[in-house]
DNA sequence: TTGTAGGCGTTATCAG
DNA sequence: CTGATAACGCCTACAA
């Protein structure tokens, strides 16, 4: 049987709102009658329907986030992103919410029913797009938002790492190794990080006078198999590159494993480097040269953001701009 | 403003009656009348409040889990149970509530927070302990509820791999191999499954007729840190090990650092077997032998039996009980 | 110090 | 076919 104030206040003789009063502790309430109702609660095992408590007070207590499902799942970074945001919701008390995307639905949709629904009190969300239609939403919606990265529109709370700059310390990295040849394995066009990491390759191209070859762009789905075969587009080219920077650390380990079939030594005969410094990155053989993105702190970082701007303020540093850190291993290679 | 039944009846005209049941496609609406619901209703964007609806139908479409922060959270084994469940979920239009469980804080209170505040209609759970309360609790409260993996009681829903014969498995193969010293990195005594497997680890030794050496079972907390101080304690025996099973991949990782801390060759030198098969495994160099147990199909599955059960339906096969697969990988060394 | 009444938004029952 | 009414469980003016 289900316990509510109506079976404590029953049980006690006194009326739900004295019941509901003493156990919130308001002061009204004779000290006598509150030990006797939190007795019977505590014996009872009382506990508050939640969704009552939401539907009078209109706050869910709970933080929001939509999750795009690859058929393996197989992203290190939206978990890492996930365990950050977890962990640090607990310690504000907030839950999560977690609504998995099935590829071909409205993505949309997810964060309206959460938000119109009022399931959520505020929502966290990543990977943005090109005037992305979710920040437009949530904006519209006058609802608390977080967000990793930044966008066309930047009058939102974010954190974002520097990824231009990320990506410039890749190619002076592998330029001061004697590389010339440097090709780059693309993000998808349609992700704002991938403008700004193409802006930085570019910019390092220009500044360190490097020869910029047809072909050493390609694109990649951020998956392993995706950079497997951009790896595969750049060895075929007449002039191959000696040097491969991914934009995503799955896309340089599927970089790598191209490069082994072909009977070459990822470090030894071709550098390469990836970006966000997932555990993956330490475990790969040779490991992985990589920007290091501190994914699981930024996680915690936007978590104190939202639950700030839930809690109705305005946050005094909407905006955190970090800067990346270069962290070499040994799928550079040698200096030559 | 926040458009509720209310908002399209008066807009329509109708009753908030008439409305609720023209959305809901009721068939004693005129279809006239639901064509002018639904496209006001689409025109202002409604979308239920699903805090309403669930205190009125006392469901809440949304599927819990509680996760242990340390050290389980980045534990690949809880990432991917929560992407398989995730992923089913959301085929069945369920959403996931998260709660993580902040080291000291009563664990058994987020499972009553969430089950008696009627915040999901099921819960999933893993890592069984002896005696689980949690389980015993969520009986007591007759809530819908699935668990990867047996405990004592063995009267509820679950899906298990069977540890004993995977652990013997991986004993008969290094036996095989031609070691006769092999060594067990147990996990936590109070886990069901630490019991399985023990006693598959013993019932080999007996039919292999094996020598048993004093200290030859270490304890770890199945962190990666836990087995590497778990195989320096078996390295420092007089007699140490030439092969060692751990309980758990990121123990095995764990073993293989301190193996090549010492200078010696994990595979080559000293065998070294994990078990869950996580994506690590593949990546570790060298690659790791382990038991692969297909955690995200488990997920998924366990998903499924969860909704059979909140639809008000028993199970027909509520014991689901898988058998490894052993995985031999290069960290298996040569056969001796 | 305690109780009554009303409403959060939805759906089900029952009457018109 | 449509609408008034009540109830899900909780909180909070306001009244006593």
């Amino acid at each position: 049987m289900r316990i509510t104030l109506k079976t404590i206040a029953e049980e006690s003789g006194f009326s739900i709102t004295t019941v509901s009063r003493a156990l919130a502790g308001y002061d009204d309430v004779n000290e006598e009658t509150r030990r006797h109702i939190i007795a019977i609660a505590e014996r009872l095992g009382y506990q508050p329907n939640l969704s009552a408590r939401q539907l009078r007070s209109q706050q869910s207590h709970t933080i929001g986030m939509v999750i795009p499902l690859t058929p393996y799942f197989s992203d290190p970074f939206f978990m890492e992103l996930l365990s950050g945001v977890g962990r640090q919701a607990a310690e504000h008390n907030y839950d999560l919410r977690l609504s998995a995307q099935v590829p071909g639905q409205d993505e949309l949709n997810a964060y309206h029913r959460m938000v119109a629904g009022r399931q959520v009190d505020g929502v966290v969300l990543a990977r943005v797009h090109h005037q992305d239609p979710r920040i437009a939403y949530l904006q519209q919606a006058q609802h608390p938002f977080v967000v990793f990265g930044r966008s066309d529109a930047e009058d939102y709370p974010y954190i974002d790492v520097d990824s231009g700059s990320g990506i410039r310390l890749l190619v002076e990295h592998f330029a001061d190794y004697g590389h010339q040849r440097i090709a780059l394995i693309l993000s998808p066009r349609d992700l704002m990080f991938t403008t700004l990491r193409l802006r930085g390759y570019r910019e390092a191209f220009e500044s360190l006078n490097l020869p910029y070859r047809e072909g050493y762009i390609q694109e990649g789905d951020l998956s392993q198999r995706g950079g497997l075969e951009a790896a595969e587009r750049l060895l075929q080219l007449a002039d191959p590159p000696t040097a491969i920077i991914a934009c995503n650390d799955l896309m340089a380990l599927g970089a790598m494993t191209t490069i082994q079939r072909r009977g070459l030594r990822p470090g030894q005969d071709i550098a390469v480097a990836g970006f966000d410094d997932i555990p993956a990155a330490l475990d790969a053989e040779p490991q992985l040269t990589t920007i290091h993105q501190p994914i699981y702190q930024i996680g915690r970082q936007l978590t104190d953001m939202l639950v700030n701007l839930m809690q109705g303020n305005t946050p005094d540093k909407p905006h955190i701009l970090l800067q990346p850190e270069l962290i070499i291993r040994a799928s550079s290679g040698p200096k030559r």
